[in-house]
RNA sequence: GGGCAGUUAGCUCAGUUGGUUAGAGCGCUACGUUGACAUCGUAGAGGUCACUAGUUCGAAUCUAGUACUGCCCA
């Protein structure tokens, strides 16, 4: 025994004390790309499993919702690879229109350019370069993470491939009438200069003050009285409405009223559109800058003035002393006119909403413009019926309801943008005769006079635009190739529910609309990640960590399981760095059986036949506690509860295999007199370790290779990324062996509670009385005696049916057996007095619950006879373990 | 205003089809460096399962309402 560690300090292939997890990240990750396991090819023997990957903006930086999104992925991906698929994960970057050019704007204005002294050619040449030079930074990090994406398969959605596929269907839903051109009032980001879709504003509320105004009626002395929040888009105003039913204000419809400042006369008509009951219950129309004024111009045939310019300035429909100004300079201006004209009957605080952009958070401008817009409600029913159907399920299944309510409500989408970074329109309209053609490649001639003078329409589209296409345009489409008819349609997607209309409904609408087929099977929706007090990350609070920091200090691995082990499936995760603590010292456990079973391993030759030399009943736990695990992690899995899957395992390799089955087993390797014992011993230990690292592996790829490879003679080629996932074994099932060890493992905990509270030094050993009539338990406790013994630092083990309680002795009872620790000399009455009081306490209280039942007419009467026998049985027991402990608590306290 | 979640130990969360002595991890307390691991082990303390009513023989679990928290939409 003591050679034996000799040996160990000597032995080169030992692991050390701790996992370093930078080492065997960096040595693994290559190893993987360079044997290109992450690659997918049409594999027809094998049945494919597809995710392209939510593409992440070429602009970010990793945080942390991209680790868990993409740690999901990458957990789905590695699982179905060991599960015999063809498993292809598609990666590939977004290119972000505003954001990008943003970000390139503020770039040149440090060198003091702007984009339009470039011009629009050069400023996108400038684009490109950003995005060669910065674009990957997000892709390197994802690798750092470990993500087992097919990167020969990256896609941009500015690609060639992916700009045809743009083009494609600009035009066949163009062609389809599904696309139209028109003046409408969109949201306008004065800071951008640009359209944004209902979906890109965000709402806030604000508080703000409700303006009373009176507008004069022509050919009268009196007034009449408008509310408004935005007083500087009376200045736009060509009517005043009231409900036609409010009696109040019937008499005013079909007179004119004189616009205060402008002086301009606009007539008062009779909408259902005004709510009586807000205001005054009149007013101010303003065609060109509300959307619901908008409507009500339609309606009653009203001018639209549009009285802003693109930034947000007055322009020169406005009286020329607002002329130039800022929106809200105006505002104050027109406000403090108005009260020096006596106009201003009223100020009141007001609470309202406002959009701001989701971008740059600029207050966004109702404001009329021709935009281009996808008519969505053709689109959206098939859309809709394909999740109420059933054929694509979401997890939670509650988003169903948020996707419902949204696809009945749904709008024509704005999918113009007035940028330059993006999918140039492939509209052309000729400068002679106003002719609109719409062209995959721009036209030599006019196709209606033949001109050579047009011009493509300036605008870009909405980034949406090209990711409503990914799971298919990144195979190739419209291209018809092996790799689309193999790999599409996809299977899981995973993404955020905050981009649930952005995105997963729209990518829904574009696969049926353009392939026939929905695009996936299952949508996955992750958590979101809060901080540890609840806030959404973001960079102004400055809450949000750098992943790899914390890949730095607790590893890759780590991050990952931690990470998984805290989201449950659709709740929001309070994260904090320390969390991490979680998956090191998951990690450092695990390195460490492993560590265990390689010192012994070196000692002992075996076979992996030798397994069958010997085993006993904890080594049938132990296969019943891995069968059960195998099957209840795959089924997690299925069930997409990636959450639940890691508890699984935590507890199987934490509880069953190191805290239980290592420290049964452990005494075997030192008994050098079995070696038959020894030897399969070792090998069922490790084949069962290999089990759990390959379970394991898609949760924490890197450790699981690097223990894998440590701990067994591997050849070069070989990874555990493509050995197969473990199938369950339904024989090994074992409830007998399971409730056995459990009664065991009771009697042992109950002995370290007595030893525990009577200070019993750790050292020293005690006697073991126990006590049973029954036969069954008699015979159990006999069969694992010896693990008792050595679990309980028993030195003397005396079991039987009329066992004697030996003098001064501490007790307990387990499952009605009866135990006894002698220990003279080191008993504390009192404290054992309490203990057992305490005990006798519980069990009164369980047992009157009980009776209670047992006398209920109604309950004898009415439930089932399992249940009533049940109770009974509870009951006796109960009374039994009480009788004894009352009978204790006497010899006490005589 | 409409919708969707959540409310269980000091904290973060499990709790499958109603029947358990309501669990885990972290934190806390005590003891312990025993030949895998102090990134560890053993034990202990700690809970009217938000509240109210209902269904039921029986509710943390089902129903309705209330309160609070968060998210989405208008």
């Amino acid at each position: 025994m003591t050679k034996k560690i000799d040996q160990n300090k000597q032995s080169t292939t030992a692991l050390p004390k701790a996992y370093s997890p930078a080492d065997a990240e960096a040595k693994w990750y290559s190893y993987w790309l360079e044997h290109k396991f992450f690659h997918a090819k049409v594999n027809t023997d094998k049945r494919p499993y597809t995710i392209v990957i939510p593409p992440p903006n070429i602009t970010g930086v990793l945080h942390m919702g991209h680790v868990l999104n993409n740690t999901i992925q990458d957990v789905f991906i590695r699982w179905k690879r060991m599960q015999g698929y063809e498993a292809c994960w598609i990666p590939g970057t977004d290119h972000a229109g505003i954001a990008t050019q943003h970000v390139v704007e503020r770039q040149l204005r440090s060198e003091g350019k702007t984009r339009h002294e470039l011009g629009r050619e050069k400023f996108l040449e400038h684009v490109w370069d950003w995005k060669e030079k910065y674009g990957r930074t997000i892709i390197k990090q994802l690798q750092k993470l470990g993500a087992s994406c097919d990167w020969d398969r990256e896609r941009f959605t500015m690609d060639e491939g992916l700009s045809n596929a743009v083009k494609e269907v600009f035009i066949r839903l163009y062609e389809k009438g599904l696309i139209y051109r028109g003046k409408y009032i969109v949201n306008w980001c004065p800071n951008d200069h640009t359209a944004l879709s209902d979906d890109e504003v965000n709402h806030f509320e604000t508080s703000g003050n409700l303006w009373y105004v009176a507008y004069p009626l022509k050919g009268s002395k009196e007034t009449i009285t408008v509310a408004t929040t935005r007083p500087e888009t009376l200045l736009g105003d060509t009517a005043v409405a009231v409900n036609p039913s409010d009696e109040r204000y019937k008499k005013l419809i079909g007179k004119t009223a004189i616009l205060p400042i402008a002086n301009r006369e606009i007539p008062i008509v009779a909408d259902e559109y005004v709510d009586p009951k807000f205001g005054t219950g009149l007013v101010k129309v303003t065609p060109a800058h509300d959307p619901n004024d908008f409507e009500i111009g339609r309606r009653h045939n009203l001018e639209q003035i549009i009285v802003m310019d693109t930034s947000g300035k007055m322009n020169k429909n406005a009286p020329q002393q607002y002329q130039d100004m800022d929106r809200y300079e105006c505002r104050k201006a027109l406000v403090n006119d108005l009260k020096k004209q006596g106009n201003l009957k009223k100020t009141s605080d007001h609470v309202h909403m406002i959009g701001k952009c989701y971008r740059c958070d600029t207050i966004v401008e109702p404001y009329l413009s021709d935009q281009w817009f996808v008519k969505m409600k053709p689109l959206a029913e098939p859309a809709l019926k394909v999740v109420l159907d059933g054929q694509i399920k979401f997890h939670p299944k509650r988003w169903i309801k948020t996707y419902d309510h949204w696809m009945n409500n749904i709008r024509d989408w704005c999918i113009s943008r007035q940028l330059w970074w993006g999918h140039r329109i492939p509209v052309y309209y000729c400068s002679d005769c106003s002719h609109t053609m719409v062209l995959r490649n721009k036209p030599e001639k006019c196709h209606n006079c033949n001109s050579a003078n047009f011009k493509q329409d300036e605008d870009v589209l909405d980034t949406w635009f090209s990711s409503w296409l990914w799971p298919f345009s990144t195979l190739g489409w419209p291209e018809e190739n092996d790799d689309l008819k193999y790999f599409y349609p996809t299977d899981t997607l995973v993404t955020g529910p905050d981009i649930i209309f952005f995105w997963v409904a729209r990518m829904i609408m574009a696969g049926l609309e353009f392939r026939g087929e929905v695009p996936f099977t299952d949508v996955y929706f992750t958590s979101i990640i809060r901080d540890i007090e609840g806030r959404k990350m973001s960079k102004s609070l400055g809450n949000s960590p750098d992943p790899l920091d914390v890949i730095d200090e607790y590893g890759a691995d780590a991050l990952r399981f931690t990470v998984l082990y805290l989201a449950p499936l659709g709740q929001d995760v309070f994260y904090a760095n320390e969390k991490c603590e979680i998956g090191r010292n998951f990690a450092n456990k695990i390195w460490n059986a492993g560590r265990f079973l390689l010192m012994n391993k070196e000692q002992i030759p075996f076979e992996s036949e030798d397994e069958n030399l010997f085993s006993d009943a904890i080594d049938e736990w132990i296969e019943s506690r891995l069968n059960n695990t195998i099957k209840n992690l795959t089924k997690a899995l299925d069930r997409f509860h990636v959450n639940e899957a890691t508890k699984v395992l935590y507890d199987f390799i934490w509880r069953d295999f190191c805290d239980w089955y290592l420290e049964m087993i452990k005494h075997r390797f030192y008994e050098s007199s079995k070696p038959e014992m020894q030897k399969a011993t070792i090998a069922r230990s490790l084949r069962i370790y290999e089990t759990a690292l390959r379970m394991l592996h898609p949760f924490m790829p890197f450790i699981t290779e690097e223990l894998w490879w440590n701990i067994f003679d591997r050849k070069d080629g070989k990874s555990i990324m493509i050995e197969s996932w473990p199938t369950v074994n339904k024989k090994k099932i074992n409830p007998d062996a399971e409730d056995q060890i459990a009664s065991i493992q009771n009697i042992v905990s109950a002995v370290r509670s007595i030893r525990g509270e009577m200070n019993v030094p750790p050292g020293k050993q005690t006697e073991l009385h126990l006590k049973t009539g029954d036969t069954s338990k008699f015979e159990v406790i006999e069969k694992y005696s010896a693990y008792l013994e050595r679990l309980a630092k028993i030195s003397k083990l005396v079991v039987g049916s009329t066992t004697k309680r030996p003098p001064y002795s501490a007790s307990a009872v387990v499952n009605s057996t009866e135990i006894f620790v002698p220990l003279k000399d080191i008993i504390n009455i009192d404290i054992e007095r309490k203990r057992i009081t305490k005990e006798i306490e519980r069990l009164e209280k369980a047992a009157h619950n009980v009776e209670k039942k047992l006398l209920n007419e109604q309950f004898l009467s009415r439930a089932p006879k399992e249940v009533i026998q049940k109770e009974k049985d509870k009951l006796e027991s109960y009374n039994q373990t009480l009788e004894k402990h009352h009978e204790t608590l006497k010899i006490l306290t005589s």
